[in-house]
DNA sequence: TCCTACGATGGACACAGTCCAAGTCAAGAA
DNA sequence: TTCTTGACTTGGACTGTGTCCATCGTAGGA
């Protein structure tokens, strides 16, 4: 993540502060943080960040596929950095946790035809859905 | 659907004018609606109806199972009456059209075990992407 | 027909996200 | 190094979505 910056800076980015700490915070495995966190956390490390600068770094990471955008429940999207390895969602339902898992077969494969209506079809995403280990342990 | 009335009779629901309307505007095929757009043609049956009570007679069909939440975007969830006939979502990414669609296979039994980080795994659901007929259309 | 607990109502509130006018500053030019 | 400028940041207003609650109304049993 930390060459992000350097694809950035390529792209014609100015780089402040701001972005460098947005990026920071996006850096790491099964980061799948929603924008108010994001902010918090990059306001701890740049107290005066605002919201807005959150909101417009992150949709610009989006545009550029440097960060994908995950709905998994009708609440805040999430922001995963996890962009160039191609993978699925397993989503606790008590806790929300989200893991990143790799299913052994693409699931686009399994969209016949006839299952299609005339769609141009570019991409599937699965959400699995369960409890997590300590929700399972709370609720047995 | 006209039996889900009777249905929610039997498990001891009060029958009012609100409740029949908004089991009506679920009725039919492919219903994918947001709870303001159930609102406004309940509202076209029953002008008096109140947003506060569609949320919660939809909320409560969603805890009764007979309707399911879906949420393919960041945006408004959807509330699909075709709860009794498990199916996944192909969505034009467009102009956010839902189709109902059927894979050839369950997505869950290719999650292998230890792609499954000690969750207990019970649902998944497939959400393809694509652009419906008359968006590809016109993007060509 | 009467009672009353369950349901409906509307308005306030909370949260997620967008938009804008004004101020700031990164980085190239000189 | 300093200057200049347009890209970037900021706070706050605003929209859309969803929840909560005190109060009122009524479905359905006695
Ligand atoms: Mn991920
Ligand atoms: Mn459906
Ligand atoms: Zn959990
Ligand atoms: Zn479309």
């Amino acid at each position: 993540m930390s060459d992000l910056l350097e694809r950035l800076r390529g792209r014609g980015w100015r780089m402040t502060s701001q972005r460098r700490v947005v990026a920071q915070v996006l850096d790491g495995d099964h980061v799948h943080l929603t924008a108010d966190e994001v902010h918090a956390r990059a306001a701890q490390l740049l107290p005066e960040i605002s919201r807005a600068t959150v909101y417009n770094t992150l949709g610009e990471l989006v545009s550029l596929g440097e960060v994908i955008e995950v709905a998994t429940d009708g609440r805040a999207r999430r922001y995963d950095p996890n962009a160039h390895h191609p993978h699925h969602h397993l989503v606790c339902s008590t806790c929300g946790t989200v893991r990143d898992v790799h299913p052994s077969r693409d699931p686009l494969a399994d969209l016949p035809a006839e299952e299609r209506f005339g769609f141009t079809v570019a991409a599937a995403e699965v959400t699995y859905r369960g409890l997590c280990p300590s929700c399972t342990q709370a609720g047995a």
